[in-house]
DNA sequence: GTCAACCTTCCCGGGACTGGAATGCCGGGG
DNA sequence: CCCCGGCATTCCAGTCCCGGGAAGGTTGAC
């Protein structure tokens, strides 16, 4: 299977597949003649098993680490759920700080008025600091 | 003033201050003799104005827009609140994905034993697709 | 005279690609 | 037989926003 099938099955673009050979994360079965990728459906299941979990928001190498797993069949689930956990605090993490963020910046632009005159609450907060 | 103080009086390294005088964002007063950036009391303010915008997540080129506005004081208060306004829809997007995805995760997550097993259901959701 | 603490420039790396250039292979049409 | 489009290959550069560190000059205190 040459690369463009392969990234259309797995769902990516050929680049990022040519990427993750490069980096080593999903290698080709193995190189034709002609010098061109020759991927396997082990593969395949493996780059689209790459693009869910990035899409998930993992990192490649936490990627990498998931892969190993996938492909380990005497692994321990719990070492998957600590991942996944880990992964889940830190999405939590960045959720309270968006929110902040907006709660701040939303104070902020009510009290905008937004029509032609120079008075602007939101660069006096921005120029300031303190924003309650 | 020499860029360690103008620094610290903003609150950044001095690494990203020479950087923003670099890219021409907030540039030094002017230069001494020896060659030091030297900077006023008006450039640590736009350097205090950057930290802040930045802090909120704002893009460089923004900050380059807010910090224009800063300085008309001929400007529409509308125009500084659309930037807001836009920045804020930005935020909103990413806090629905981030919360879509902790939701997804967090079902595969919960449905996962955790123990010594090799059975996982967040490999499988990861391999599948499809996690509802 | 020496030392620390500052300042300068320059270059590299990172995370995860993305775009583009230059080149090679393959199958079909004129 | 040659050309063309569509695939593939490699390599280089850029993204975004700095951070780390080298190699060297300046300043002020002791």
């Amino acid at each position: 299977m040459n690369i463009g099938d392969a990234a259309r099955a797995a769902g990516l673009p050929t680049k990022t597949v040519r990427y993750y050979a490069e980096i080593g994360l999903v290698k080709p079965a193995a190189r034709r003649e002609n010098g061109y990728r020759d991927y396997g459906m082990q593969e395949v299941q493996q780059l689209r098993f790459v693009q869910r979990t990035r899409s998930f928001g993992f990192s490649i190498d936490t990627c990498r680490e998931l892969l190993a797993l996938y492909a380990d069949h005497n692994r321990a689930s719990a070492d998957v759920k600590a991942i996944a956990l880990d992964h889940l605090a830190q999405i939590e993490t960045k959720m309270a700080e968006l929110q902040s963020l907006h709660a701040e910046l939303t104070n902020l632009a009510s009290a905008c008025q937004g029509d032609k005159r120079p008075d602007c609450p939101i660069l006096k907060g921005l120029a300031v600091g303190e924003t309650a």
